[in-house]
DNA sequence: GCCGTTTTCGGCCCGACTGTTTTCAGTCG
């Protein structure tokens, strides 16, 4: 069993706990252990087979440790299912509707024989759902508007959308609002999540009320779910909703505390300040014996006041960020402008929508010291492949851009197809006149995991394979992951000498987080690049630095952080050699 | 259910908002 499923079923088992009443801190116990799993970098199959002392996860103690090893070993859990046999089918959805929670959902069941969305929905036509304590009409109306967005199984977005709409939200509040100081993205869209369940923005201004009105106002707002003095929440029209917090600049540093963690990453911090005497709210920090409030204005001396290194945004996940924090163990994590070259690149002699020269005057326009021209091979047809014979007469072009040009170095290259069958879409002798093979899959990706993980193998072994490009090949929100062994990958990009990519489209992000955490842990070789299809794209850079920085790397751990002159150098060494030579230098942490 | 430079037992994050109530329970993030 694999562990998005084991996460699941917990999250499953906390739901059930809650409604059940029991104990609030064991539902919570099933709660964080849902959550760490979920982003664990290995498999816990893969951690049982080994023997490996779960409970050193944080979080996982006796019980939950030994119901893993139990799904692990049957692909069941006797206790979830004796405890789902307690329920009627299809409650879970219920609690799920927003304004439902565990004790109405409960009342609604045993006092009013309700246990899916029709019947809930029948009772409150019928009116009976408001007849229960404590409700009422307006309640009971809130209730039935919410029982179309669990209908529809609202889904989380994908960042690729999410950001777009938020930048246009903050410019329009902006200009509406002189009273704004601050105004950004918090929540999962700062700390660049592949998907965001709605759009936090945190504000400061002498003028709280100026801008919340201004949002619960804006023509694209269908609905208001709530309307404060200091927070507001809206649906737009497109069904994404929106969260504004708003407070006094002196907060500032609290406040983007506050807002920017996960759950876990908050629970964690407040109970790390509570050892201390201390207590953090989205206004300060209080200590708890005199009641003396603290303001932090800034993020970095609310951390140091409270013992800990700065943590990067990306990095406040609630795994074990604390604890490094604390030690003073925090990677340096890879920054933008830490990178010298882009090695993926497309242009109109393929799928690209720039010619050469744009493609090119943009790269170095970006101060980029390398960079690679990588159209697609001639098996991908559809996107106009260059056949050997193209890729030559490109590159005679390339060379001649190239001399007219001061400044960055221009490394000839493709990205080829992995064909089903695991053959490359270029013979080798074509292969060796390039600098720069990027080799990715774009078909057959259905295939089983053993063929698929092999296929890819094959080519991580041909000499002439610099990269494999979007490993996943996933589309986030679209069309899910090849069924790869990714840790077998990963050991054979190592063994190899192949780069894996980090693929900065924002629809790919692709290797994903947890997936570069363990790639960099074993030693492989990472490139971030754009796959830029148009000038404007190579912005997306942004989104492959955040991928990296989640995974926990420093630049020593990408590879085209290296200088021009040391990179070609790298280049020139046979593969095998230069992982040795990145190691070097490289020491992936124990995290 | 987990966990320990205050603990192997007794704690466990914190506040805003709503709709129902006349002081607060439930939900949310």
């Amino acid at each position: 069993m694999k562990n998005a499923k084991i996460a699941e079923i917990f999250e499953t088992i906390a739901g059930l706990l809650e409604m059940k009443g029991e104990k609030i801190f064991t539902v919570r116990a099933y709660q964080r252990a849902a959550r760490t799993i979920e982003r664990l970098p290995v498999e816990l199959d893969q951690l049982v087979a080994a023997n490996a002392d779960l409970r050193e996860i944080p979080g996982i103690g006796k019980a939950i440790s030994e119901k893993i090893v139990e799904m692990v070993g049957t692909s069941q859990l006797r206790y979830y299912d004796s405890l789902r046999a307690e329920f009627p089918e299809g409650i879970l959805e219920l609690m799920h509707v927003p304004g439902l929670g565990p004790k109405l959902t409960m009342r609604a069941w045993k006092e009013l024989g309700v246990t899916n969305l029709d019947q809930l929905e029948s009772s409150i036509h019928e009116g009976t759902l408001e007849s229960l304590p404590r409700m009422g009409k307006k309640a009971a109306e809130n209730i039935l508007r919410h029982i179309r967005f669990a209908r529809s199984e609202a889904s989380r977005i994908p960042i690729a959308r999410a950001m777009p709409v938020t930048e246009t939200l903050i410019a329009d509040l902006r200009a509406k609002c002189a009273s704004i100081k601050t105004l950004l993205a918090g929540g999962s869209l700062r700390r660049f999540e592949e998907t965001v369940g709605d759009i936090d923005l945190i504000c400061t201004s002498t003028e709280p009320n100026e801008v919340l009105n201004a949002l619960v106002d804006m023509p694209a707002v269908v609905e208001v779910l709530g309307h404060g003095d200091t927070k507001a929440s809206v649906i737009l029209e497109d069904g994404i909703q929106v969260d504004l917090r708003v407070v006094d600049e002196s907060h500032l540093g609290a406040l983007l505390v506050y807002f920017t963690g996960n759950k876990q990453h908050n629970i964690q911090l407040r109970d790390h300040a509570n050892k201390l005497g201390l207590s953090i709210n989205e206004y300060g920090i209080t200590e708890i014996e005199t009641g003396e409030v603290e303001e932090y204005g800034d993020e970095e001396s609310l951390y140091r006041r409270l013992g800990l290194q700065f943590i990067p945004v990306e990095l406040r996940q609630g795994v074990w960020e604390i604890d490094a924090a604390r030690e003073a163990s925090l990677p340096d994590l890879v920054t933008e402008k830490d990178l010298r070259g882009d090695l993926h690149l497309h242009t109109d002699w393929s799928d690209g929508r720039d010619p050469l020269e744009l493609m090119v005057a943009a790269a170095r326009d970006r101060g980029l010291e390398y960079f690679a021209i990588t159209d697609h091979s001639v098996g991908r047809g559809i996107a106009n492949g260059l056949s050997p014979e193209r890729i030559r007469s490109q590159n005679a072009e390339l060379r001649r851009i190239a001399d007219t040009m001061d400044g960055p170095r221009v490394l000839l290259g493709t990205e080829m197809d992995i064909r089903a069958d695991g053959s490359l879409d270029f013979p080798d002798e074509v292969l060796a006149d390039l600098d720069w093979v990027v080799a990715s899959v774009h078909s057959a990706m259905d295939q089983d995991s053993v063929t698929i993980t092999e296929r890819i193998i094959k080519a991580m072994r041909n000499p002439h394979v610099s990269a494999i490009g979007h490993p996943s090949t996933r589309r986030i929100g679209e069309r899910q992951p090849i069924d790869a062994d990714f840790e077998a990958l990963f050991r054979a990009a190592a063994d190899t000498g192949t780069a894996m990519e980090i693929n900065s489209n924002p629809e790919r992000m692709d290797l994903k987080d947890t997936h570069v955490y363990r790639a960099r842990e074993l030693g492989v070789p990472l490139v971030i690049d754009t796959d830029a299809h148009t000038v404007e794209a190579m912005e997306n850079v942004r989104y492959g630095v955040a991928i990296a920085r989640r995974g926990w790397c420093a630049p020593r751990h990408i590879i085209n952080t290296m200088p021009s002159a040391e990179f070609m150098a790298y280049l020139g060494l046979p593969k095998q050699d230069r992982v040795w030579a990145l190691s070097e230098n490289a020491q992936p942490g124990s995290h």
